[in-house]
DNA sequence: GCCATGGCTAGTA
DNA sequence: GCCATGGCTAGTA
């Protein structure tokens, strides 16, 4: 039985639409766990699979991919790319342009 | 004990 | 570089 901070937090990562990202604080936060990245991190790593999760829609706060180069890197600019999310040569993408806000 | 974070400090240039 | 955060969807029996 998953706990309903982890409910809120599966409820906030598929409310992120195609083509917006979001960070895994202000997914945390957005599920009421101000503090609870960490968790988002679990989550994804552990049932991102299984569950259908858009893991590659989440960033760290400063707009970049977390995901290391031969661990998913290039799988997951791919995946944003597919869905027109521009992905500079570092993994950098522009919060202001593709950023998803929780609040609308 | 684990985890793909994030915020803050220390120590060097 | 350190450490608070917080729920546990792993693999075996």
């Amino acid at each position: 039985m998953a706990a309903e901070s982890t409910k809120r937090i599966l409820y906030a990562l598929r409310s992120i639409p195609p083509g917006r990202t979001a960070s895994y604080g202000a997914i945390a936060e957005a599920a009421g766990i101000p503090k609870g990245a960490r968790q988002v991190v679990r989550i994804l790593n552990s049932m991102g699979r299984s569950e259908n999760l858009p893991w590659w829609r989440v960033l760290r706060k400063d707009g970049s991919i977390a995901l290391p180069e031969g661990g998913g890197f290039e799988l997951q600019k791919a995946l944003l790319e597919s869905e027109n999310v521009e992905v500079d040569r570092s993994g950098r993408v522009d919060r202001q342009r593709f950023g998803w806000d929780f609040s609308l």
